[in-house]
DNA sequence: AACAGTGCCAACCGCACTTTC
DNA sequence: AGAAAGTGCGGTTGGCACTGT
């Protein structure tokens, strides 16, 4: 199939985010959850136009990038620990740049974050301990397209960075790692309480807050508990975005999916379905 | 003070995989 | 079954902040 046009074919927004941008994104995926990239945009420059008069014009892709990699409540900010850089050294020696795997194994550490930590710091510190860090082929520099289902399939079998004995004594505990195949667990995926919260409780304003206790609902076993009102409350320290008047206004996206639902699709007619974001944002943009 | 060099990290790119129709 | 659409991932880049000269 094709490839998708990204940002800048479309004429949406690039590089980076605005604290606007962030309220927006934030408020929608509250009100949504996570998933459908794609239409997020869109459905959020309608929404957001009505309410707010302001839009997101991102294309899914950094929308994602963005929630995932930045706006999530339960990412965890602060210098990695030397736990957690132990970790990291032994499930790379495991699994090798397969970052998300890693990052799945770190509460609170997305993968952009480890894959940074790792090429800014960890990669020179081993260098510099005498370890042999075997780099990846840049991308620029494959005389062959890196290809085919060799490059993931096999990643456990050939990203081992480390031939090092040395190291090889560190990771003792994992010698089996050669013979046995390893098979790593799925990082847990995160899905945000409010997506099963009753608008009552997720906009009562006395939520528990940052908690991170796992829901006993079978279900719900995987679910990162925390609470949505407190999530905006810290966002609204965080970019001092939010004053009273943009939380009354933010308070109005505790509306039910079917309400939202309706003036979305009463918008889209409005506009008879030929809505051109640049438009509609343009003077809410400078 | 001004400039250059370096490090860090958010964001983008492009490919592969998965899901949907 | 296969094409299209959607999503996830790892590699890379660009810009800002910091440091040294």
């Amino acid at each position: 199939m094709g490839r998708a046009p990204c940002c800048s074919k479309v004429g949406l927004h690039r590089g980076p985010w605005t604290a606007r941008e962030d309220a927006l994104l934030t408020s929608y995926i509250q009100n949504h959850g996570e998933g459908n990239w794609r239409s997020l945009p869109k459905r959020a420059v309608l929404i957001m136009h009505v309410f707010m008069h302001i839009g997101l014009l991102r294309c899914g892709k950094s929308c994602r990038l963005r929630w995932m990699n930045y706006l999530r409540p339960d990412i965890k900010r602060g210098n990695i620990g030397p736990e957690e850089e132990d970790l990291i050294i032994r499930l790379h020696c495991l699994l090798g740049n397969r970052w998300s795997l890693i990052a799945g194994r770190l509460p609170g550490r997305t993968d952009n974050e480890i894959k940074n930590y790792w090429n800014s710091h960890l990669s020179k510190k081993l260098k510099n301990q005498g370890f042999v860090v075997r780099e990846g082929t840049p991308r620029s520099k494959r005389s062959v397209p890196p290809n085919t289902d060799k490059k993931r399939k096999n990643n456990n079998n050939n990203n081992n960075m480390y031939n090092n004995s040395k190291l090889a004594k560190i990771m003792q505990s994992n010698d089996a790692a050669e013979s046995t195949k390893i098979y790593a667990p799925k990082p847990t995926r995160f899905k945000p309480k409010w997506i099963v919260m009753e608008k009552s409780e997720s906009m009562t304003g006395d939520g528990e807050k940052g908690t991170s206790e796992a829901s006993s609902g079978t279900d719900d076993a995987d679910l990162v508990s925390w609470s949505h009102v407190g999530h905006v409350r810290e966002f609204d320290q965080t970019v001092g975005f939010l004053d009273a008047t943009h939380w009354d206004l933010a308070s109005d996206f505790s509306m039910q999916d079917e309400s939202l639902e309706r003036l979305y699709n009463e918008y889209s007619q409005l506009l008879q379905f030929e809505v051109d974001v640049n438009q509609l944002a343009e003077p809410l943009m400078q």
